[in-house]
DNA sequence: TTGTAGGCGTTATCAA
DNA sequence: TTGATAACGCCTACAA
C-alpha cells in the first residue's frame, strides 16, 4: 500500500550521494568508480528501485515505445506477424503498444492520435479495410516519425514496406485449380481500393489468360470476403446455374462458405467444384475435403517490419530510400482442389 | 520532417498568453473565459498540437495505462476478451498495453517489470501455464497498483477476479455424454496448479459420481492439452485396448487431436467413441463431426474485468472487499457427441 | 570521479 | 480570469 515509488533521490538520500551520480551507476555510465557503481546497484535491488520511464522518455525525447496498428488480432496471419514483431521488440527495450482497427477507419484514425501522444518513436501499421484516404499516415510521416506498412500498404506512401507477394501466390493457386483440369475458374475478389486484393486479382486473370481462358464480367466477384458472403455468392451461382468447376477465393473465410454450400447442396469438392483460399487459417487443415490454400508467413513478415522500423528510429536516416521487402506465399495444396485422377 | 513537436509555450507564443492559460483552455478548467478557451483550441487544431501525454502522466502521477497479460493471443477466448476490455477502454482515455506471456514465466513476469516501469495504473491478467509463483504479482499489490485477474486466477491473491464456472461447465458435458449413454468417460486433464483445470476435472468427478461411476486413476490423463497430445493420448488407450466410449477433454485441442487419432483408426464418433472439449474454438464448428465444447464468453468477461479495474483505479478504495464474477459457460452439443438414436 | 543546475512538457498552487 | 512559479523523475552539460 506505499504508494509513492522510489526514486533515484531516495537512493542518492540513502546513500550521501548526489542524484546524478545514482543515475550514472544505474546507467552504467563510462566514468564511475566500480565501487559507487555496485553499491548504488545493490541498493537500488534492495529498495525494489524501479526507473519511471515516463521521466526518462520526457528527459530524452524518445519514448522507446512502437506503436502497431492491426486490422485484427483474431486472424492467423495478424497474430503471427504481432508475434514476430514481439519477438524482435523483446530483447530490446522497446515496448510495443498494439491496436485493432477492426477494419474500421475511424478507430484507425483515432489509435494514430492516441500513438501521437504517447509519442511513440515509430509505427508499425496493416491498413484496415475501412481506410481509403491515408491523410493521418501522411502527417505522422511529416511529423518526422517513421513507419512501416506491411501487407496492406499504400502506394501513395513512401514508407518502408513489408509485403506478400499475393500477385505471385494468386497467380500459382489459379495455375493449380487450371491444372487439376477446371476450365471456368471463378475468382471472389476483396475490395479493390486494397492493394493485396487487386494483386490476387491479377494473378488470377495472368493464370487465366496464360491458359487461354476468356474472363467474363461475371466470372470475378467482389464482396468483403465474409463466410457469409462466400455462402451466399456460391448460392448466386448455383441459382443462376452458373456454377464453376473451380473457384479461387482472395480469403479462407469466404472459401469456407462457399464449401459449405457446396456441400449443402451435394456438389462434390473438388470434383464437380475445386476450391482454393487465401491465408491458410487454421481450420482450412480441418475441414472435409481440406481447404488449399497460401501460407503467409506472418511471423517472419512482422521480424522483419520491427527490424526495418528500429533500423529506421535508430539511425535517424529519415532521407534514406525506402524500402519494400516481399516474400513469396507457398501454395499449400489440399484436398479441396486436389482431384482424384488428375494425371 | 519538422521533428519538435508543438508544445502549450508555442501556443502561448503565438497567442501572447501564458502556457498555464493555454492548459486550462484546452483542458476546460472551468474559470476561464469562452473566448480564451476557443481561441486557444482553434489555434491548437491549427497548429496541429499533440498533448504531450508522457508530461502529463509525469506531472500527474498517472499514466492512464492499463496493462494487460494473457497467455497467448491467438486462443478465441482470449482474442475476445482482449476485444472486450477494448470495448471498455477505448470509450475512455486508457490505453492499453498488451503483453502475451506465451505461457512462459519468466516472460510473464519480464512484462509486470515492463508495466511497472511504464507506470501503468492498473493490471488486467490471466496467468500463464508456467506460473507456478505469484511473487511478482504481490509485489505488484503491494506496491498498491490494482489488480484484476480473469479465467486463470490464484487463490493466495486478494484481487478481484472474474472467472468462469469451469465446474459448472465441466459437470454439465460430462453429465450431457453420461446422458447420452457413455458409460466409461475420460478426461484429458491439463496443469492441476491451474485453478481452471482443477475445477474441470472436478466438475467431470462430479458428474461420474452421480452417474455412480467409479473413477480409476487411468481414466484422468493429466497433459498440457495440445493436438499432438491429444492424439497421443488416444494413441495410448487404443494400444492400451483401454477405448472408452466417452472422452471430456478439457481443451479442444487436445479433444481435436483424439478426434483425428480415431477418424484415422476408423473408430466412430460419437457412435463408438462421444468427444467433448472446451472453449469453443472456431475450429470445432468446422471439424467433422463438429466438436461438442464450451463456449466461454470471452468479450463479456474481458468488459467485466476492464470495468472492475476502473472502478479499482479510480474509486482508490484499495481497501475495499475483492469481489470475483463468475460467469457460467455455455454448452454447445455438436455432432461429436450426440449419439443418433439417444433417446 | 562526483556534484550542481537546468530542463523535457505538463499541471497545480498561489498570487494578481 | 489570467500569470508566474514550482514540481513530477530523470538525464546531461558544465563545473569542481
Amino acid at each position: 500500500m506505499q504508494n509513492r515509488n522510489i526514486t533515484i533521490h531516495d537512493l542518492a538520500a540513502k546513500l550521501n550521494i548526489s542524484a546524478s551520480t545514482v543515475s550514472r551507476a544505474l546507467n552504467d555510465y563510462y566514468r564511475i568508480s566500480k565501487e559507487t557503481r555496485e553499491l548504488v546497484k545493490k541498493t537500488a535491488a534492495e529498495m525494489n528501485y524501479k526507473p519511471n520511464k515516463l521521466a526518462t522518455s520526457l528527459r530524452k525525447g524518445k519514448a522507446n515505445t512502437i506503436g502497431v496498428i492491426i486490422p485484427r488480432i483474431d486472424r492467423h496471419f495478424f497474430s503471427h506477424a504481432i508475434a514476430g514483431i514481439e519477438s524482435v521488440t523483446n530483447p530490446t527495450d522497446y515496448n510495443i503498444l498494439i491496436c485493432q482497427s477492426n477494419d474500421d477507419y475511424e478507430t484507425e484514425k483515432l489509435s494514430m492520435a492516441a500513438f501521437a501522444r504517447n509519442q511513440v518513436d515509430g509505427i508499425i501499421i496493416s491498413l484496415a479495410t475501412g481506410t481509403q484516404n491515408v491523410d493521418h499516415i501522411k502527417s505522422v510521416l511529416k511529423r518526422g516519425v517513421p513507419v512501416v506498412m506491411f501487407d496492406r500498404v499504400s502506394p501513395e506512401l513512401d514508407t518502408d514496406n513489408v509485403i506478400n507477394d499475393n500477385f505471385a501466390g494468386a497467380y500459382e493457386a489459379t495455375k493449380h485449380l487450371l491444372a487439376q483440369g477446371c476450365r471456368n475458374v471463378i475468382h471472389f475478389a476483396g475490395p479493390q481500393h486494397l492493394n493485396v486484393y487487386r494483386e490476387r486479382m491479377n494473378g488470377y486473370k495472368k493464370a487465366m489468360e496464360e491458359y487461354g481462358m476468356n474472363i467474363s464480367n461475371d466470372m470475378i466477384l467482389i464482396n468483403t470476403l465474409t463466410r457469409e458472403q462466400g455462402f451466399e455468392a456460391a448460392k448466386q451461382l448455383w441459382q443462376n446455374k452458373h456454377l464453376p468447376d473451380g473457384i479461387f477465393s482472395a480469403s479462407d473465410f469466404s472459401a469456407l462458405g462457399a464449401l459449405l454450400f457446396l456441400k449443402e447442396k451435394g456438389i462434390a469438392v473438388p470434383d464437380e467444384t475445386a476450391i482454393a483460399g487465401f491465408a491458410n487459417e487454421p481450420f482450412t487443415e480441418l475441414t472435409e475435403p481440406a481447404i488449399t490454400s497460401l501460407e503467409q508467413y506472418g511471423a517472419e513478415i512482422g521480424k522483419s517490419a520491427a527490424r526495418l522500423l528500429i533500423d529506421r528510429i535508430e539511425s535517424n536516416q529519415q532521407n534514406s530510400v525506402s524500402q519494400t521487402i516481399t516474400f513469396r506465399p507457398r501454395l499449400i495444396i489440399r484436398d479441396s482442389s486436389l482431384k482424384q485422377e488428375s494425371n
